[in-house]
DNA sequence: CTCTCACCCGTTTTT
DNA sequence: CGGGTGAGAG
């Protein structure tokens, strides 16, 4: 491993000696190249390199940054080596991208950074390391969600349960739920397992995970998951890794989830300690009632916490203002009590934006500013004021594509460049629109998003034929491919040779290499079957003298995989070969085929993107982390942004998270944001009138425009809602009081949006109150108040009838419904019978 | 075993 | 309206 001062001396100015305590002090005296360009906040993140430490950094305030700058500082100081830095982002894009910029800062140096990547990534090499203590091997294979469904599938029928009623889709999402709350099968609350499959999900669970063991495999979950229980079994593991890492950094702290957090709290820790708390405490009684969740899901905490030796130098950075990942298992909650989870922490917060103009960045403001869980922040920016945000009304989403299609073509002609547009969309399906309308414009346009590359159908099944060859008791793999591309080894085969693997406890392709020998098949399924079976043996020898890219073209060629595409007619299928190609031309990286398999589900995307000039389209979501001189944000409308489910679902919580959503979208623009919202939209095929969004009246009408439609046509001259009500602009500058728009605000009352429990004009008028935050004390505000009901209260709900109340978090409570199988709901729409 | 038709349902998405 | 799934026919 490279040492620390080898890595400073390109950073360094020359004058300085590398190392040594004198002269790390003149160093320190003469300001070190790396922390000139900082300012005072972000030098002081950057610097405070003892206990925890929370940044609170705003979008664009330079929180990358932060982060490589403090990870070179700590080495330039000779505080740790490369070796000993834990750094951990969410994305392998953001890993990269750390990556990309500390290499950039300390030469090329990151071979040095051995612990900088993704949470799963940092986890699944941890555990491949000791597999065999959580009953793996080192080459275990990570599952994606859709072996993962097939395998529930099989556990319902095995169990005869029907999965109809109870879809494998939900024991997944379910099973998901309870890995990223960190729970084992044995702690999952009783009363929660009860809710699939009349009190089954429990026990399916536990089936599930054992079935992952005999299988070598593991699910994302599991990669942490695996790794807490590895640390809290096996203490002296732990204290390995805790005295390794002696400094670490987290990335969108305000995205991690209780597994994570539990992680990291793990391993920041001081190696002496043995933790006994965080074994018992975490074993949670499921009886044992009302604060349910919250009680239970903080092992450590309160009494244990004090008896703990302090944290050791933990740096997280997020932004509670950009969580928008609840919905699958963030908890803002997280960084909301940082400072109770490491005492003595020092918040630090950047507020200084340096990506967007004036009204931009005091529209986003004030936007977020009517969240009341927040730990509260105020962006401020040096920049010009710059345009004013603008609101465009449109008669319908055709208008609303044919208006930012021209708006563009506009931008295009004053010399914009395309890639510096991006068009964000709250839900995919708004994209099409947009796509149409482009190719008739014959305006360049990519989109972002979509299935990523490993989960296409393509991917997908090459990768099962090499992980085949690699483990032939990969049943899951067999199963995929059996019959693909049709060979006449269907549904019967199959059923076959499970009940042979079952009874003989064998993997599938030993089973069938049995079955081929007998007369138990037909002879044209036992003629495929067994040169199905050649072809592997063959392919397993092959790999031993060729290389693994060679490889692969001979078995796709071989098993007739590729010639099932291009004899394929459908549109997509030349894609489909271009992907395979894409495939073998990514397998370069790798050393060999195992080395490839390892990587391939936790590391791989798509990033194919040409760089030529053309619009992004996205949705919101995946904006997040990006930039745009110009950014449009079509559909602000009640029921789409904010969206009805999230209001239905989460209530409060839910429009939160859908504001921070908004203001995610706001926050990327540097120079032009240009909001949309159309009276009239498609949803599931029939046209229907909708209001706009309440967000749009949240906007500080000082900084926002209205602005009229530049579509044409659409607006039906007499209706009065016409371009021409909008005559006088400046007028209505401040109040929004156009025709159309009171309109529009009439017809709130009766939408039925309200009945998310968030009456519209209680929302505005409460969230005018300022942030809760005293002072730098931060006050966490758990997003949801305590509900009323119990686990175990039977209720009554409008629209599904009775059920028996599972779970509850905050006002949300989980119910399992008699006839309409669980769900959320908010706790005032149903009542206590 | 494969193909077709009826039916159901409909955010956001990483690893 | 349209994609994905499951049951039944060929």
């Amino acid at each position: 491993m490279t040492e620390p001062n080898r890595l400073i001396h390109r950073d360094v100015p020359e004058h300085q000696p590398a190392a040594g305590g004198i002269a790390a002090r003149a160093r320190a005296a003469a300001t070190p190249q790396y922390l000139a360009g900082l300012n005072p906040e972000q030098r002081e993140a950057v610097e405070t390199l003892d206990g925890p430490v929370l940044v609170l950094a705003g979008a664009g305030t330079g929180k990358t940054r932060v982060l490589t700058t403090r990870i070179a500082h700590i080495l330039s100081q000779g505080r740790a080596r490369p070796g000993e830095i834990l750094s951990v982002t969410f994305t392998n894009k953001a890993a990269r991208e750390m990556k990309h910029r500390l290499g950039q800062m300390l030469g090329h140096a990151v071979e040095g950074m051995p612990w900088l990547g993704t949470f799963h990534s940092i986890g699944g090499r941890i555990l491949r390391v000791h597999a065999e203590l959580v009953h793996l091997k080192s080459n275990f294979t990570v599952l994606d969600v859709d072996d993962q469904i097939r395998l529930l599938k099989q556990l319902l029928q095995a169990d005869n349960i029907d999965d109809k009623r109870w879809p494998a889709r939900m024991l997944a999402g379910l099973i998901d739920g309870w890995k990223n709350r960190g729970l084992t099968p044995a702690q999952v609350p009783s009363g929660e397992a009860a809710v699939f499959g009349n009190g089954r999900g429990g026990k399916l669970y536990a089936a599930y995970q054992a079935r992952l063991k005999i299988l070598n495999a593991a699910d994302f979950g599991d990669l942490l998951l695996e790794n807490i229980r590895l640390f809290r079994e096996h203490p002296d593991v732990l204290r390995q890794y805790q005295g390794r890492f002696k400094f670490i950094l987290v990335d969108e702290y305000q995205d991690t989830n209780v597994a994570q957090y539990l992680w990291l709290r793990l391993l920041s820790q001081a190696p002496s300690q043995s933790l006994p708390g965080l074994t018992r405490q975490s074993v949670v009684s499921p009886e044992d009632g009302s604060p349910g969740l919250d009680a239970s899901r903080r092992p450590g905490d309160d009494a244990l916490t004090k008896n703990i030796s302090p944290p050791k130098n933990i740096c997280c950075v997020g932004d509670d203002d950009q969580s928008i990942y609840g919905w699958r298992g963030a908890e803002v909650d997280n960084i909301l009590r940082f400072d109770h989870d490491f005492p003595g922490a020092k918040v630090i917060r950047l507020e200084r934006n340096y990506r967007s103009t004036g009204h931009i960045l005091a529209a986003a403001s004030h936007l977020i500013a009517h969240n009341e869980g927040r730990l509260g922040k105020t962006l401020r920016t040096e920049d010009v004021d710059g345009e004013k945000v603008t609101v465009t009304g449109c008669w319908d989403s055709e208008e609303e594509a044919r208006g930012i299609g021209e708006e563009i073509e506009q931008l295009q002609r004053a010399g914009e460049k395309l890639n510096e547009i991006a068009i964000l969309v709250r839900a995919s399906f708004q994209m099409r629109e947009f796509e149409d309308r482009f190719v008739t414009l014959g305006l360049p346009y990519r989109v972002i998003g979509g299935p990523r590359f490993y989960e296409r159908a393509e991917i997908r099944d090459a990768l099962a034929y090499l992980r085949l060859i690699n483990s032939p008791a990969d049943d899951l793999a067999f199963e995929r491919i059996v019959n693909v591309p049709k060979r006449g080894l269907g549904d019967a085969t199959v059923q076959m040779l499970h009940e042979i693997a079952r009874k003989r406890q064998i993997p599938l392709s030993e089973a069938a290499r049995a079955v081929v020998e007998t007369d138990e098949l037909r002879p044209k399924a036992r003629g495929s079957l067994r040169a199905l079976l050649d072809s592997f043996d063959r392919w397993r020898v092959q790999r031993e003298t060729m290389p693994h890219t060679e490889l692969v073209e001979i078995v796709l060629d071989e098993s007739g995989y590729t010639e099932m595409w291009q004899k394929d007619r459908s549109a997509d299928a030349a894609g489909r070969l271009e992907n395979l190609k894409e495939l073998v031309r990514s397998m370069e990286e790798f050393e060999n085929l195992q080395g490839f398999l390892e990587h391939i589900s936790l590391v791989m995307d798509r990033d194919g993107g040409p760089d030529e000039d053309a619009v992004s389209v996205m949705t919101l979501h995946s904006a997040k982390g990006l930039e745009f001189d110009n950014v449009f944000l079509p559909g602000w409308e009640e029921g789409l942004f904010p969206h009805q489910r999230a209001l239905d679902e989460q209530g409060r919580a839910g429009l939160e998270e859908e504001r921070r959503l908004a203001h995610v979208g706001l926050t990327r623009a540097r120079r032009r944001a240009k909001l949309y919202f159309a009276t009239n939209r498609r949803i599931h095929g029939s046209w229907s009138t909708t209001i706009p969004s309440r967000f749009l009246d949240e906007l500080p009408a000082h900084n926002v425009e209205i602005t009229e439609s530049k579509g044409g046509s659409g607006w039906g001259g007499t209706g009065g809602y016409g371009p021409s009500r909008f005559d006088n602009v400046e007028s209505f500058g401040s109040s929004y009081a156009t025709p159309g728009w009171q309109r529009a605000q009439a017809n709130r009352g009766r939408g039925g949006f309200n009945e998310a429990g968030t009456p519209y004009n209680a929302s505005r008028s409460k969230s005018k109150h300022a942030p809760l935050t005293i002072d730098g004390e931060l006050v966490a505000k758990s997003t949801g108040t305590t509900s009323s009901f119990s686990p175990g209260d039977r209720v009554f709900h409008q629209k599904f009838g009775y059920g028996k109340v599972a779970r509850i978090d905050g006002n949300k409570l989980t119910i399992a419904f008699e006839k309409a199988g669980e769900k959320k709901v908010v706790d005032s729409f149903v009542e206590r019978v």
